[in-house]
DNA sequence: CCCCGGATTGAATCGCCGTTCAGTCACGGC
DNA sequence: GCCGTGACTGAACGGCGATTCAATCCGGGG
């Protein structure tokens, strides 16, 4: 029944396969137009093919949209450790993970993937499979902060502090900026998110 | 909980209009299956009449989703000032935001509200009228935060501080946290939420 | 009593997708 | 050349749900 398994056969080689092409299509259209309101013709669409193939592919439309959400942010995490691989100061890496929160919608790469994530709150909220992928992301995530802090500790950067709530509570803060930033709250610019973000992170690390 | 139709009228019942009844059956069944997944038909079942009646008190079913939305976080902001209206410390109050924020579902008559919001920012972000509204709910948000900390300056609880940045920051914390919470999060458990809520108050105010 | 208008309804209508199906098409192996 | 197979397609099919409509129902004012 299933054919959901990906090529097996082929050990990294082909990378944009069909199948490919249609989880990034379908990620960018739940960004655009939201979960709900993504249909199979759409995919097939900016794809350019016709929505049976996307059947062919995909046994159904939530199969396809939920790969689509864990394929999208896979890749984002992706690219925060490639960003953090390079050598760089504590404070430099803190800055670029808020960059990579805040981010004013539309530019290059990382497009408005605010807009996945909503949804995959929405989602997540009510079906349990969901919630289950979405909390393994924010521990990758915190996780991320966690070594990116420890890191600074071992090099002397800055003094022992508790790491993880460190984590929990600067993550659920960039969060909670995010959101107002995403959702174009005047009060809350990208500026002084980000401003806030950075201070309070210096605040709690003790740094310059 | 609204159940069956209650026939006659009840005593004390003020503005108990269909209309209103089928905005909170609509705001419950948002906030349990989502707006996509929210039918006219549902509505109309959990006030006990048809979907037709929905379609003479609602023009279309987006206005009436989109309202109920407003109606439901107004009620929750009126349920907030009246908590705040009764004498308190300083500390209590704050105790009484983070409570009303960081709501474990279920729970009494501020149900899960959470459910709500995720559809909300979901809604916002793609649709500027509903950010507007959005806008104006977080800022009376914050203007509770704002109030509730000035009170505590001018009784000469804690000293003076940048109430908006305070505001701001605080807010986002806490909309990060209940984040967490509200999809069950393991590392971040309410307790936790809560205490690193109130802890980072009490830092930023400067509170015993 | 009767009439009027608002409330209410059951039964259509109708468009929009997801999904299915019965085939083509292209190509590599034989 | 012929076959088999996997990619791919156009054209249905079917159901779900929003919306419409022509009636009823009912209470109150005249």
């Amino acid at each position: 029944m299933a054919r959901t398994a990906t090529p097996a056969g082929d050990p990294d080689a082909p990378v944009d396969t069909r199948r490919d092409q249609m989880l990034d299509a379908a990620a960018e259209l739940i960004a655009e137009r939201g979960l709900s309101r993504t249909r199979i013709a759409d995919v097939a669409a900016r794809v350019g093919t016709s929505p049976a193939l996307v059947m062919y592919y995909f046994a159904t439309k939530d199969e396809l949209l939920i790969e689509a959400l864990r394929h999208s942010e896979a890749g984002f995490y992706q690219a925060a450790e490639e960003l953090l691989d390079r050598p760089a100061t504590l404070g430099e890496r803190l800055a670029t993970l808020v960059d990579l929160t805040i981010t004013v919608e539309s530019q290059g790469e990382v497009r408005g993937h605010w807009g996945l994530w909503f949804d995959l709150w929405a989602e997540a909220f009510r079906h349990p499979e969901v919630a289950r992928d979405r909390r393994a992301l924010d521990e990758q995530w915190r996780d991320l902060v966690r070594r990116v802090v420890e890191a600074g500790i071992n090099s002397g950067e800055i003094g022992e502090i508790d790491v993880q709530t460190f984590a929990v509570t600067w993550t659920a803060l960039l969060d909670g900026l995010a959101v107002q930033v995403a959702l174009h709250d005047e009060v809350v610019t990208p500026e002084r998110a980000r401003d806030i973000a950075l201070d309070f992170a210096a605040g709690a690390l003790g740094l310059a």
